[in-house]
DNA sequence: GTCCTTTTCAGTCAGTCAAG
DNA sequence: CTTGACTGACTGAAAAGGAC
């Protein structure tokens, strides 16, 4: 017999994310090599937007308190300029762009209001949100580069300059307008850096925590940019000489060679309700989705990980579950499967998923920010 | 200082749409 | 019809702010 009780709502699974709090190990491991992007700031124009807005903010001397709402109004001036320019491109808020500009409208409107932002949460959903922490970590604006590139690029356009002055006078809601034939004047900033900016990008953009072995590694070798994860941890080692780059990479293959059997499993786990113990124990995926990895230096949480993978298939459900309640726990929600007397109950499918011909050896599921670095390589060269 | 609340940042994943 | 790529919103984690 059951009962139905309501459930208290700060107890409920809130979320599908990150069911086994993976994202700060792999992230960790990550930030050993690539120490200042994100896996969403892999856009060149969106720095290219940010670093013409500071300029701004310098030259016209916008107070601190002024300059997020000035920048939200700029990312829209730039917005349908990108949109108007660089056709095939896509960004944030490129959606609500489109669906203006598709009338061909002799101006655009830019406001705060919640009809003109280009997102329904600009601030946090566009540039500002997703570009503004990694752009001051890398300190871009120190550089001699930058004030010698972006100051006489922002003073010499004056059609820019007027437009932008005009937006940084705007106050709370007050709209300004932009005629759309303007835009063209100013639509060359976006275009890809060559010269000192490229240079200025590469240095900071492309930076890394071992002297910049992996850019000058991807340099030399561009065809690295396109192999597989392992395919590209393999193909740096073997060609590096850095023993400090190479034992960085050989701790990204391992955290990967843990953590992504794990969450495989783990998701495998939800695509059924109920498991009986003895289906547990003699599950052919479970037993097989083990890989080889070295655990020298692993903290003692990716230490205790690693452990779970030489275990019997229950003895690695039961910690994977244990895992997940911990997780919940510290976010004050329910975990999503418990063990009952003979097996297992599951209780959030969210993110389920099974792949029967995953290969824990070769493929992998977490990027450690190989993917933006090399986006960005790609769009700079 | 500690503890609790609010804000900000960043990754994940669903929805959508286009290509095959 | 299936697959894949892209966009955008949601939500967890961390930082900042505030009460004591």
């Amino acid at each position: 017999m059951y009962f139905i009780t309501e459930q208290d709502p700060n107890y409920s699974i809130k979320g599908s994310r990150d069911p086994l709090g993976f994202q700060v190990v792999w992230q960790a491991a990550g930030r050993k090599l690539i120490p200042y992007l994100s896996t969403v700031s892999g856009s060149i124009k969106d720095f290219q937007i940010l670093c013409l807005a500071y300029a701004l903010k310098k030259e016209l001397k916008i107070e601190d308190k002024q300059f997020e709402p000035f920048f939200l109004r700029f990312e829209q001036m730039m917005a349908y300029t990108r949109y108007k320019s660089y056709q095939k491109e896509g960004f944030n808020g490129v959606d609500k762009v489109r669906k203006l500009m598709s009338g061909n409208p002799a101006s655009v409107r830019i406001s705060s209001a919640i009809a003109d932002q280009l997102l329904s949460n600009q601030k946090a959903y566009g540039i500002w949100g997703k570009y503004n922490s990694p752009f001051s970590e890398m300190r871009l604006t120190d550089m001699p580069e930058y004030s010698n590139v972006y100051i006489p690029k922002v003073l010499n356009n004056d059609a820019f300059l007027r437009q932008a002055t005009l937006l940084s006078k705007k106050r709370d809601a007050q709209p300004a307008y932009i005629e759309s034939d303007k835009m063209d004047e100013w639509s060359d900033f976006l275009q890809k850096p060559s010269g000192i900016e490229k240079k200025l990008f590469i240095e900071k953009l492309l930076d890394d925590t071992c002297g910049k072995e992996l850019l000058n590694q991807i340099d030399n070798n561009p065809d690295f940019r396109d192999l597989s994860f392992y395919e590209l941890i393999q193909a740096l080692t073997d060609s590096s000489s850095n023993s400090n780059f190479k034992a960085i990479l050989g701790y990204i293959a391992n955290t990967e060679k843990v953590i992504c059997p794990l969450n495989r499993i783990f998701r495998y786990l939800q695509t059924k309700s109920y498991w009986k113990n003895e289906e547990i124990e003699t599950d052919p995926y479970i037993k097989n989705w083990r890989s080889t990895f070295e655990s020298k230096g692993f903290d003692e949480t990716t230490r205790s990980l690693a452990t779970l993978l030489t275990l019997s298939n229950y003895e690695l459900v039961l910690g994977l579950v244990k895992r997940n309640e911990e997780v919940a726990a510290r976010r004050n929600s329910a975990a999503w499967m418990q063990f009952t007397e003979n097996g297992l109950e599951v209780n959030h499918f969210e993110g389920a998923f099974f792949r029967e011909e995953y290969d824990p050896e070769t493929q992998n599921d977490f990027n450690y920010f190989f993917s933006t670095f090399i986006s960005l390589h790609k769009q700079l060269n």
